[in-house]
RNA sequence: GGGGAGGUGCCAGAGUGGCCAAAUGGGGCGGGCUGUAAACCCGUUGGCUUUGCCUACGAUGGUUCGAAUCCAUCCCUCCCCA
């Protein structure tokens, strides 16, 4: 077994909060290996660089020797978390659950180490709960403390709708500790209250109570809001490289560390030379970006990957060319009159514009190029011949054109 | 069960018979500056065969020359009382 000290030292980093350190000590000391729970809600399939903060911090207990749980919450899916939500989910089919969750647990084996994860579903034991049972676990909490959480009681002030069931769901979600026998849960700090109750839950029940390690939510491209897909500010761990490595570029300065930090496995040493020299100002903040980019592409693809992502970008931002890999599209025949199409036509069916309105928008405030020039006629027809032409829209969308 | 308030574009939020495809702000998108950063500036933000037409203000029906705005019914939410 790891060195208790050099354990909790590796565990404690970049956690927002551990409670109790002491009892995890012990519980290493008693038990060597142990059980982190993590929860999943296969509601949201895509897995993005801010779940792999947790993701990391899962890993981490895996190389010191500790077993991961991989609990899909496909029970408490058809709920889904109120944590930080002004509004009550839909529920999924159970069908979209069970695709969700394989594809998470794809994704999530990109930074877990599959032998020593086991992914179990909480249907397991939430489906066979009957109604008395289910009496005995909400008796064991009340209406004023859940009401303290911040979610909920921000909806009761501001008059938006709270669904009962949806008192339930941490309530679920403490029972799955029940009944894993959890020593650790880990998630965001936003599940706080729910990995408390875990706690409080577990005691009721007779077990001791896991230890909760929350890691901080990190905050998307835009630099405020969290990571999410619905706010569209999200990095994922399946965005191909050049996305990948673009993304990271456009991220707020502020931000550089933090992800250096929450998101990559660089040793703590280099990270805080590399900010030591950010901060004295021998390291660009250009540049700084440029390695962080560089070390994600390298861990989600390769190390080529990355290089060839790093020249890719500058030749194509800092230099001004056209990329050397851009995808293709072809025209269908049916869509070329005489030899030409038209450009709006030809934005719309490419998807690069959303409707004909947005194509004619884009095209008069000068975002479009064929070839390299800029087009200033919506009217304009594009001449499809058998050389390949590209299409631009905006910055960073390039289109190959061939028929 | 009784009483009251309300449902508007991606979000927030004005509008209470024609001047409303709907103020304003946020977000998004495009352009400028730059380091695809921040800040800032400009433009734009329902759709279409785009000097015009179509669809839209919870749903359906009605009044009217004309309705997001008035009426009826229904659906949904919130508050107070029980």
């Amino acid at each position: 077994m790891i060195d208790i000290k050099k354990q909790l030292s590796l565990i404690r980093r970049n956690t927002a909060e551990i409670i109790q350190e002491d009892e995890l000590a012990r519980k290493i000391k008693r038990k060597g290996s142990l059980k982190i729970k993590f929860g999943v809600d296969p509601t949201t399939p895509d897995i993005h660089l801010g779940h792999s903060v947790v993701l990391l911090k899962l890993r981490t207990f895996q190389d010191l020797g500790h077993k991961v749980i991989l609990l899909i919450g496909d029970f408490t899916a058809r709920i889904g978390d109120p944590s930080g939500r002004v509004k009550t989910r839909r529920p999924l089919s159970v069908e979209q659950i069970r695709i969700n969750a394989r594809t998470y647990k794809e994704q999530a084996f990109k930074i877990l180490d599959p032998d020593k994860t086991e992914v179990d579903y909480n249907s397991r034991w939430l489906g066979k709960m009957n109604f008395s049972r289910v009496l005995k676990l909400t008796s064991r909490y009340t209406v004023a403390r859940m009401l303290e959480r911040d979610d909920f009681s921000l909806r009761y002030h501001s008059n938006i709708p709270i669904g009962l069931h949806e008192f339930l769901y941490p309530l679920m979600q403490a029972y799955d500790s029940v009944a894993l026998e959890a020593d650790v849960e880990i998630g965001g700090t936003d599940q706080k209250f729910n990995l408390l109750l875990g706690r409080q839950i577990q005691k009721s029940y007779g077990q001791s109570p896991q230890v909760i390690v929350t890691m901080p939510i990190l905050e998307g491209l835009d630099g405020k809001e969290k990571m999410s897909k619905s706010l569209g500010n999200y990095i994922g761990v399946t965005d191909p490289p050049s996305e990948m490595f673009g993304k990271i570029m456009s991220i707020p300065d502020e931000l550089i560390f933090r992800y250096f930090r929450l998101v990559t496995t660089l040793p703590e040493g280099e990270i805080n030379r590399l900010e030591d020299d950010f901060k004295k100002g021998r390291l660009h903040p250009k540049k700084a970006k440029e390695k962080l980019a560089f070390e994600l592409v390298k861990f989600y693809y390769s190390k080529k990957e990355a290089e060839k992502e790093a020249e890719r970008f500058d030749a194509v931002f800092s230099k001004k060319k056209i990329p050397p890999r851009i995808p293709s599209y072809k025209v269908d025949r049916e869509k070329i009159e005489q030899g030409k199409i038209w450009i709006v036509e030809l934005l719309r069916i490419t998807g690069l514009a959303k409707s004909g309105s947005e194509a004619r928008r884009l095209i008069q405030q000068g975002g479009v190029r064929w070839d390299g020039e800029k087009i200033k006629d919506v009217n304009e027809k594009l001449l499809i011949d058998d050389n390949k032409h590209i299409l631009q829209v905006g910055k960073r969308r390039f289109l190959r054109i061939e028929k």
